[in-house]
RNA sequence: GGCGAGGUAGCAAAGUGGUAAUGCACUGGUCUGCAAAACCGGUAUGCGCGGGUUCAAUUCCCGCCCUCGCCUCCA
């Protein structure tokens, strides 16, 4: 059962697979490391995650490349205000990010590389392109892409018939002094001459010294580690343009490549029916998610409970209700491993009794609909009355779909180690002597005054257990 | 203005040309001294609004309203 999924350039969602038939090659842009991600960049890559997860468990081999974006604007600007080397200050960031990811189950790329580590590499492509007739230097050391020079170019947008030279954001940066060496406005920057305000972060080139422009990095990379023509490329939404159309410009000009065969974007992810803000108090970063309680298997729980392709409004509530989810799901698992007999790691190459599940999520990535379908098996399955193998099946069945989806389960509530205080449990011991002795208005004033103090009593055969409420 | 995505129960979110999955929340019952947990039920005659096509539309077509994204360096 082949994935299907949507891809931007056509349209149409198709079957994924692989350009040499065995593994499967994509490219995502990763992030700019220049602070913490947020949840919503998080949206993306956990995405893609499953999107790996779901080719990997369809029996692929994967070859995952992530670029991580350590020069530009933005990099060289907070660098230079944190009186930190370039060096220094996206390694800092992109450590963060790094641990973030591990919080999230995200899969580690098989290969991240760095922008600031492949400069050589921009500088060969950007050869390639002055040579084919496609870039042209300018006088102050820069080097710009001639759009005019590539027939398709906006395709991936839909914008050809726009009058791309008269967006509103170029009219207003026309006092720029550097746009005005373009061509057109329509132009942008592979290499960008050396100006004051970046500091020491210049290097050497064929046009003098400056760096390189952002949209380059991806097609050099993605060039050096997958080739003229690879699988599937993601990213966010907003990347498509201008980051993606000039990816594939670039790439289809300096190679003879198609570039990617499959453009696969993820919507953003909105925040109290409105966009994520500094100003507004709903940044949420998976720091201060955990400030909260969160955690983020939670946070990924959330993040996955939309369909990629539309917005999912992320709000404190569907946290809770994540929590529940996954408190629901490792209790289905519990009961199954005590009928089974099965401990730690549970491994499967099929969904068994699961197979709806799986055969929604591989129609285009369907995640909220595999959940549906995953809660409906759980609940007309009934692990008491099954026998041993049955349970065992279901077990199995159920962690393949766990894995493909990224999904931890968390340590139950009620088995949780929770630290009682003393005077708690002093008063859950009294209450449990009055109920012995069937003294139950004295219990019942004795549980109203734990619950008042926040603690629940939860009574067994012959015993009972204090909760936090 | 252009391009794109979306508007489904209190919240979140799937889905379909034949009358609406699932999670949370709420709620009735069984069980329990009472609870909790568990289990069995209930909760949108309705899917932004107005037309049209059809035996039948939430699902197709047209128009409108609203939200969000992009329109040169934001996942």
């Amino acid at each position: 059962m082949p994935l299907t999924l949507h891809d931007t350039l056509s349209r149409t969602a198709r079957a994924i697979t692989p350009l040499d038939g065995k593994t499967l090659r994509f490219y995502c842009c990763g992030p700019t490391v220049y602070g913490p991600a947020h949840i919503g960049n998080f949206r993306t890559f956990v995405a893609q995650d499953v999107f790996r997860r779901v080719i990997e468990q369809g029996g692929l081999a994967t070859l995952h490349v992530r670029n991580l974006t350590d020069v530009d604007d933005k990099t060289i600007r907070d660098s230079q205000k944190a009186g930190q080397s370039l060096t220094d200050f996206t390694r800092h960031w992109t450590e963060k990010f790094h641990t973030d990811c591990a919080a999230l189950n995200l899969l580690t790329p098989h290969v991240e590389p760095s922008a600031v580590a492949h400069i050589p590499h921009q500088i060969r492509m950007i050869e390639t392109l002055i040579e084919r007739g496609h870039a042209y230097a300018t006088p102050d050391g820069s080097v710009y892409f001639k759009v005019a020079s590539f027939a398709d170019y906006g395709r991936l947008s839909h914008l050809e018939d726009r009058e791309l030279k008269l967006g509103a954001s170029s009219a207003a940066s026309a006092t720029d002094s550097d746009e005005y060496t373009k061509d057109s406005l329509a132009d942008f920057a592979l290499w960008k001459g050396k100006k004051a305000e970046d500091g020491p972060n210049h290097w050497s080139s064929p046009w003098g010294e400056g760096r390189p422009g952002w949209h380059l990095e991806c097609s050099a990379m993605s060039l050096e580690y997958l080739g003229e023509d690879f699988d599937v490329h993601g990213g966010g939404v907003d990347l498509i343009f201008p980051h993606h159309e000039n990816e594939i410009a670039q790439s289809c000009c300096a190679t003879h490549g198609k570039f990617a065969r499959h453009w696969f974007h993820v919507t953003h992810l909105m925040v109290d029916g409105g966009k994520m803000a500094k100003t507004l108090g709903n940044f949420y970063t998976l720091e201060n998610l955990a400030s909260r309680g969160y955690s983020p298997a939670e946070v990924r729980y959330v993040l996955i409970s939309g369909h990629y392709r539309t917005p999912l409004n992320f709000t404190l509530h569907s946290l809770d209700a994540a929590r529940q989810a996954l408190q629901k799901m490792a209790k289905f698992d519990k009961a199954l491993r005590e009928v089974s007999g099965l401990t730690g790691d549970v491994t499967s190459d099929e969904p068994g009794p699961f197979a709806a599940a799986w055969e929604t999520l591989n129609d285009d990535l369907n995640v909220p609909g595999a959940l549906g379908d995953i809660f409906g098996t759980i609940n007309k399955t009934k692990a008491a009355s099954l026998s041993k193998d049955e349970a065992t099946a279901v077990l199995k069945g159920f962690h393949f779909l766990l894995r493909a989806l990224g999904l931890k389960l968390p340590v139950l509530v009620d088995e949780a180690a929770t630290e009682v205080p003393a005077d708690i449990a002093e008063l859950a011991e009294k209450r449990w002597e009055a109920k012995q002795s069937k003294d139950w208005a004295a219990a019942d004033v004795l549980r109203k005054e734990l619950d008042a103090a926040g603690w629940i009593i939860k009574d067994s055969k012959d015993g009972y257990q204090v909760l936090r409420k």
